[in-house]
DNA sequence: ATAACTGTAACAGTAAAAGTTACATGTTAA
DNA sequence: TTAACATGTAACTTTTACTGTTACAGTTAT
């Protein structure tokens, strides 16, 4: 499975947009991130949606913060990303009704779901003013 | 990326092994896990290559179990199999030398590797035995 | 008007995992 | 001793999630 970027990628955007008092386009984070504007626009549109970030249109328009960092945390912006699965291990579901296979998939999604809560917790409690004063 | 069933698999598989006093085929695995024998044989030379299972030749033969269940982790499979990366989240590194870059990724990689260091002291926590006897 | 922005649909590219084919080699039963 | 049944493995194709690209419609400042 390619890893997923975005998080990363988003916290990089917004600790620099952070630092700006005015917009900055999505052909200036692309170009500092190497990838395409589209690609920028993709994942700022989530953030965008969830409260995090403004952006406008036209000459002199782009991204600007909605929130003050201290306010937004690492869960707040994985969240509003959409979530995806933090793990490389696939459970599988040939068999629903083979008792072994239940069983193997209870034991690796109790512990994976325990350690998923873990890092959600830690997530949240990581606001986003640390790393950029970091 | 596709997640890795690699773990899922070769548990399921291992248990029904424990359960059969004669050889096991990999056509015969390949057909409870819906895949293909090639398939089966790739995960399980690397358990063989580790010493958890051995395989026979010819006629009658296929895969047996060279260890109790007893005195097999699920941290012991997970590194046979290579112990893939567990998550799915990237660290960029365009541009190493920009502090933000620098920051972003060490916060994410302080909160992975600690949670990573979890999960295996889980794993190694759970003997396949008790998987068997769930 | 036009240049500089975003928004988004519709594709193509990439890479990891899985699936498939083909064939060499070893083993056992009759 | 031969035929059937196994594994071993290389080489290739397929699948899938993510990323990248192109194209164009809509919006705004000058």
């Amino acid at each position: 499975m390619r890893k997923n970027s975005q998080l990363s990628r988003v916290l990089h955007i917004l600790v620099h947009l952070n630092k700006s008092d005015q917009p900055i386009t999505s052909a200036a984070f692309a170009n500092m991130l190497k990838t395409n504007a589209v690609v920028v626009r993709r994942i700022m549109g989530m953030l965008r949606n969830a409260g995090y970030v403004l952006s406008t249109n036209g000459r002199n328009g782009g991204w600007v913060l909605n929130k003050p960092l201290d306010n937004i945390s690492l869960l707040d912006i994985h969240q509003a990303l959409g979530e995806s699965t933090l793990f490389n291990i696939a459970l599988t579901d040939e068999h629903q009704h083979c008792p072994i296979e239940k069983s193997v998939n209870r034991e690796l999604q109790d512990v994976l779901q325990e350690v998923e809560a873990l890092v959600l917790q830690k997530f949240s409690a990581i606001s986003l003013d640390k790393i950029a004063n970091h």
